[in-house]
DNA sequence: CTGAAAGCGCTTACAG
DNA sequence: CTGAAAGCGCTTACAG
């Protein structure tokens, strides 16, 4: 077909009317109501929109039906490979649903957190994924007030407002607590980086109960850098009651630790047992390979995708949460407690 | 301040307008050009702003000015650590500088970048940032074509339309070579997953160049699987001529050659070297500790971003090329050459 | 089946 | 300094 002239910006639906000899409303209904015109007028139109290349402005989209057909998802940011897993599981759905994924990241810092995903909202986002922060509260407070349907991620939260995805944190640390228990050990070290994190103290209560079974439990804060957290290692592995065996929060602190070890001079798992919350790729290629507890990254993308749909698309009711299992997978990391 | 009654929406600029007993337009004026508008307005506008929790709606915002804030950003996928570390210093300075991220993944599939891409430019993003699938003619073209400033990450494309932001591969790559050579090795295989790709053809034209030294250079193709890639590592080393030191191209295919290496019990690096492009956080953890390509991904990602800003504040002139240096990291994994 | 017109929530020349 | 009004690019009751 021929076009009266090239245009030098982007064509709007009043070029394509215009071009096919109908009105914007016949070429909006050819896209979106094919039902409500004839075939002749459909396909002249949409003839045009070929040759023109148009697309319609989403912007203007949005604003009038009222809604984006953007998500935003916050998490805390991409380094650590569990979120960023996360991330790219929803994008996959997302974009199979034509949706687009606006991405923040707040790094760990509530402030930050608050101030991206009021940005979001400003971009009226149909829907909010969050992995929240530690004080997570005026940004669930913004959501809320915004009407907007919201999921939250990884992180059980004590607000009934909101649909929440999680895995059973206690759960797996139970399942390493009893591991290391039957192999001697009676002095446990957990690394956490975000000590007042709900998944942490899930994590901290079920391995409280080992108390009742004659264990100790030494938290160790990983510190602001590795040498600081390294003293700390140290000192809680040294002497006769040191800690025979760290659980590691993350694959970071799993790091660290691994490090520190290495560095020191520890032989795992002869002198030091170490298990990993996350599944870093390299748990296998390390040696020893090491215990990780495998968390369903996917899967819950998939479960909190699922129920983001169903709220967007106008379901009511009360908040649910889905619990998921993380599959615990020991290796040579963990073993015997030297003598025992 | 007492509203007249809650709204059961968001506020609008009507709304405050309403509230504040002024026009839209003072509102508006309030909020973008204070020194258009007298003291006292300002003050009561803002007021009644905060008191209804008022924020500005930008799909109207970006209809009206033509410009949306959203700036996109097309990478192959997540997983890679390095694609994610560009991503998250890219949200870091977009985040600061006012701007929201869009993100879609492509999977190494044109088809899917093309779709994915075109999406992003239906939501008019201001700028796109993209690192490029294999065959991104049709993408880059339908980013020509909506003449949204573009920058082009990590693989220089002969295409004069985009800036390009990228890291030098021939200098990463002949410095692995000469060192190799220096080690005695006289055949090295080159492990990759993508063989048509700029950046690779670049770093096997750089290896090329060994044969004038009498090496020998082995091209190792990534296959779908773990296992039949073992098979083709295992047969390009096999012999009394086979390939005594191994380049990955990425650090999945590190991986998967370290868990290959590993699985037939060779020795790294007394019967074969490894190197790996990327900076693998484990690369330290692992013994022997490996030697990498450092990639600046962050000084990449700060480069590219400064460059599409300029575009989009309407910087014109031909399309620059920025080329950073990768800091090669020599470690225990690559070694002198049996008998050498 | 088709089109003129209102309106989504903003911004901005323009007139007063 | 202030406000009425047009218009960004769409969708959708409504009338014909």
């Amino acid at each position: 077909m021929k076009l009266s002239t090239p245009l030098p910006r982007r064509p709007t639906i009043h070029d394509v009317a215009r071009e096919s000899g109908v009105s914007v409303a016949t070429v909006s209904y050819a896209l979106n109501r094919p039902e409500r015109i004839s075939e002749g007028q459909r396909l002249r139109v949409l003839e045009t929109v070929a040759a023109l290349g148009y697309q319609p402005n989403r912007l203007a989209q949005g604003l009038r039906r009222g809604q984006s057909r953007l998500v935003g998802i916050s998490v805390p940011h991409l380094t650590n490979a569990y979120f960023a897993e996360l991330v790219n599981c929803i994008e996959s759905v997302a974009g199979r649903d034509g949706y687009e994924v606006l991405q923040v990241l707040h790094h760990h810092r509530p402030t930050v957190e608050r101030l991206r995903v009021a940005a979001l909202l400003d971009h009226r986002v149909s829907g909010l994924l969050m992995v929240p922060s530690e004080h997570p509260t005026a940004t669930l407070d913004l959501a809320a007030a915004a009407m907007v349907p919201t999921v939250v991620l990884d992180r059980p939260l004590p607000d009934a407002r909101f649909d929440q995805v999680t895995f059973d944190n206690r759960a797996a640390m139970t399942e390493l607590a009893r591991h290391l228990l039957g192999l001697g050990h009676r002095h446990i070290a957990f690394a956490v980086s975000h000590p007042g994190l709900v998944t942490t103290r899930q994590r901290i209560e079920a391995l409280g109960r080992l108390a009742a079974d004659g264990a100790r439990v030494t938290l160790l804060r990983q510190d602001a850098t590795e040498a600081a957290y390294r003293a700390r290692l140290a000192a809680a592995l040294a002497g006769k009651a040191g800690a025979t065996a760290v659980i590691a929060s993350n694959t970071q602190v799993g790091l660290w630790t691994l490090r520190g070890l290495q560095a020191m001079g520890v032989d795992v798992p002869a002198d030091v047992s170490l298990l990993v919350f996350d599944h870093p790729d390299w748990a296998d290629i390390v040696r020893p390979r090491l215990s990780v507890v495998d968390t369903p990254a996917a899967a819950m993308a998939e479960a909190a995708w699922t129920m983001l749909c169903a709220r967007m698309a106008g379901e009511t009711g009360p908040a649910r949460t889905v619990e998921l299992r993380a599959s615990v997978r020991f290796a040579e990391s963990s073993g015997a407690v030297r003598g025992s």
